[in-house]
DNA sequence: AGCACGCCGACT
DNA sequence: GTCGGCGTGCTC
């Protein structure tokens, strides 16, 4: 590719803004000219936006309405390979441009000169009074000579005013300096901290130092139980990549991004990583960004948007739980980072290593196919042992209405209770019960703004729509009857069961861990930890406990319905189904104690429950990927949704009945649409939702002629469309 | 995305 | 008469 690198002043440039206008627009390059990739401001309209320079302009604007570059900003300029992934990652989910650019500056203050903020440290004069106070701040300037305080650290530290400081400032005998506040990272120590690996991992440790040491792309499968040390294995990768001096990025579904996990990196290198979420500060974030593009940050320990940051030499990244449907972007720019994060590393000779105990059917498959290298874990750590594993047909328990543990899961709870063990009753529903019921006439309250039911939360004492977070009182007057007194909470959500529990082991200390009970995510690691130390004897748990929590004391699981998820359409609920069963039962038995799971399931004999049972993943794999290899669907062929919303039904309809009917740029390619049909939630905050959905074979243009298809027909009014590539929910 | 322009209903 | 509703269009 032969491009000019520099442009001089005056020339025509191209400036991708991320503004939502879907094209590059053309510049003067400023006074002293300016580098391809240069960050700069740029006038559009009455303001003044943030851009990349791309390229050359184009040069089909009216040449006197071509205004000049404004400034080059004093950041690293974007990377050649950085500009090739925004732009393979908008062809490959068909965003725009300018919404990647968006995704890739998400730190404020970009283009504010480099903020500086007031350090303090000792001085040579000799204060005119000592005061104990003054005595105080010497002495805490003296005992950490070298590093340096703002005001409130020192202050705070010495136990004094602000005032005592600035007093010992005016007379020098305390020097007050401005340094810049976006400060590169403590480097870290790949050397730190060695622990002892066991056989299988350190088999892995070294084949993937050996594919680190290459310099070049490649992905990796790791494979391991819960509790076999996949941790220790990749971050013994990150350590030799930053042995290699190039900087690595750990990927974490943003639930599992814990004090608890970067405290463990620290212990691994010496010091702590930077951390990326939405969480973090706005500063801390500009820091972050700045660092990542000028080498001062080494490690950067993430949630899924980390991907786009300006990295000047990744070598390695990790994405830990691989398969966790949270890394697909749900809305916005619709992408999933675990495949953005094997095209990123393919363009700078990075290493990818995909960890999971329970891939995803699509990362297995291209392990068997060789495209991805395959490691596996299979001791366990210590004397941990996985759980013995059985289902509880309920079919034949005798079980009375409104309760969902049966007979034997109470017995089998009361064994543990006797034993001081502790027992987890898993649920994959937050709430007090997922329908409200009028007895009367048969009424479901659900949101107005939703097609979503409203969701008891008995704690809060209030009906939650789950979709769009509206809530209301619970009615006590049934609100399309009008008769009183007949509303009825129907089926089990995880206060209910907690309920239900309390009821059946009066004695036993319950606790119920649930996302949306603990205010903050300090609060709820907090709780965790009590809970793991032995604070309860029988946990109730959505979705949340299976997230990798250790829970020492820990000896049974019994999973309420192992039958959620099983039914419906979605080409993946047996693949999640399996996943989280396997997880869930991960959780017994951590420790020395030998774990017992059990499944509550009225279709025991289904093949998923089946290969549940019986340990046998690889024959649940084969039998899934044969299944999805006969439909041609993903990964063994191709999907993407159409998602059109409005405020108006019938604008969303005849949309989409346009556009089923007009298919075809499809029909060349060979692919179906399927639809207009209401989209899995036909309403949110007043919208209406209706989806299409596009199957086609493996290895055709399907982008191509979504975008031929799609662009047929100009968008009216407040009608939205939405291009959803490799749709993860179905229904 | 913003922001201006512009064309129709109820107000001091 | 005009204040202001937000539909349409423009930004290099």
């Amino acid at each position: 590719m032969s491009e000019t690198e520099f442009f001089d002043e005056g020339a025509l440039v191209g400036v991708l803004t991320a503004q939502p206008l879907d094209r590059v627009l053309d510049y003067k390059a400023p006074e002293g000219g300016c580098f391809l990739g240069a960050f700069v401001e740029v006038p559009l309209g009455p303001r003044k936006v943030l851009g990349v320079v791309w390229g050359p302009g184009r040069g089909d604007w009216d040449i006197n309405k071509v205004r000049s570059v404004l400034r080059v900003l004093d950041v690293a300029p974007m990377r050649s390979e950085m500009r090739a992934f925004l732009r393979k990652a908008a062809d490959y989910t068909l965003t725009p441009m300018t919404a990647m650019l968006r995704l890739a500056t998400r730190a404020p203050g970009l283009s504010d000169p480099p903020s500086m903020q007031k350090v303090y440290r000792l001085g040579d004069g000799t204060p005119d009074r000592q005061t104990d106070a003054r005595r105080r701040v010497m002495e805490v300037l003296e005992n950490f000579a070298g590093l340096s305080f703002t005001l409130k650290e020192l202050s705070e530290e010495a136990g004094v005013t602000s005032s005592v400081v600035k007093g010992l400032v005016k007379q020098g005998v305390v020097l007050e300096q401005d340094t810049p506040r976006d400060v590169p990272f403590r480097r870290l120590d790949p050397e730190y901290s060695t622990r002892e690996l066991n056989e299988d991992q350190a088999k892995g440790v070294q084949a993937l130092r050996a594919a680190i040491q290459t310099g070049r792309y490649g992905t990796t499968l790791l494979r391991g139980v819960t509790g076999s040390g996949k941790t220790e294995v990749y971050l013994e990768a990150v350590a030799e990549c930053l042995r290699m001096g190039r900087q690595a990025l750990v990927l974490l579904p943003e639930i599992a991004l814990t004090a608890e996990f970067l405290t463990r990196v620290e212990a691994r290198f010496g010091c702590k990583p930077a951390e990326w979420h939405s969480g973090v500060t706005m500063t801390e974030r500009r820091r972050i960004w700045k660092m990542v593009g000028q080498g001062g940050a080494q490690l950067v320990i993430g949630a899924r948007s980390a991907l786009f940051l300006p990295y000047q030499n990744l070598g390695l990244i990790v994405v830990d739980e691989e398969h966790d449907t949270s890394y697909k972007q749900e809305e916005g720019v619709l992408y999933n980072a675990r495949d953005m994060a094997v095209l990123r590393a393919s363009l700078c000779d990075a290493r990818v290593v995909l960890a999971s105990a329970t891939p995803s059917l699509e990362s297995w498959t291209n392990a068997e196919a060789g495209k991805y290298d395959k490691l596996e874990l299979t001791t366990r750590y210590g004397a941990a042992v996985l759980p013995d594993m059985r289902a509880i047909d309920m079919r034949t328990e005798d079980l009375p209405t409104s309760s969902w543990i049966s007979p034997s899961l109470q017995a089998a709870v009361r064994v543990r209770l006797a034993k001081g063990e502790q027992s987890l009753l898993f649920i994959n529903r937050r709430g007090y019960a997922p329908i409200t019921l009028c007895r009367a006439c048969g009424h479901q309250v659900g949101c107005d703004h939703c097609d979503a039911r409203m969701v008891e939360h008995r704690f809060q004492k209030r009906l939650i729509c789950h979709q769009c977070g509206e809530s209301k009182a619970m009615p006590d007057v049934c609100p399309s009857c009008e008769v009183a007194g007949k509303m009825a909470p129907v089926g089990p959500g995880v206060e209910r069961l907690a309920e239900e529990a309390q009821t059946l082991f009066p004695d036993a200390r319950l606790a119920v861990l649930s996302s949306d009970l603990f205010g903050s995510a300090r609060a709820l690691k907090e709780g965790v930890r009590a809970i793991a130390d032995g604070g309860a004897d029988v946990i109730i748990g959505t979705q949340l406990v299976a997230k990798g929590h250790n829970f020492p004391l820990l000896t049974l699981v019994g999973v309420i319905d192992a039958d959620l998820g099983l039914q419906g359409s979605d080409l993946r609920a047996a693949e999640r189904t399996f996943q989280l069963m396997r997880q869930v039962a991960g959780r017994a038995g951590r420790a020395e104690r030998k774990g017992l799971a059990l499944l509550q399931s009225f279709q025991p004999e289904h093949p998923v429950i089946r290969a549940i049972l019986a340990g046998d993943e690889e024959g649940f794999w084969r039998a899934e990927a044969a299944e999805r290899e006969q439909a041609r669907v993903p990964p063994f062929g191709r999907m993407a949704g159409i998602i059109l919303s409005s405020p108006d039904l019938q604008q969303v309809f005849d949309l989409g009945n346009a556009l089923a009917k007009n298919d075809m740029p499809l029909r060349q390619i060979g692919a179906q649409v399927f639809g207009p049909a209401p989209a899995p939630i036909a309403r949110v905050r007043g919208r209406h939702r209706v989806r299409l959905l596009v199957r086609a074979d493996k290895g055709v243009p399907l982008q191509a002629a979504l975008k031929k298809w799609v662009g047929q027909f100009r968008l009216k009014g407040d009608l939205r469309l939405a291009v959803d590539i490799d749709p993860q929910s179905f229904f």
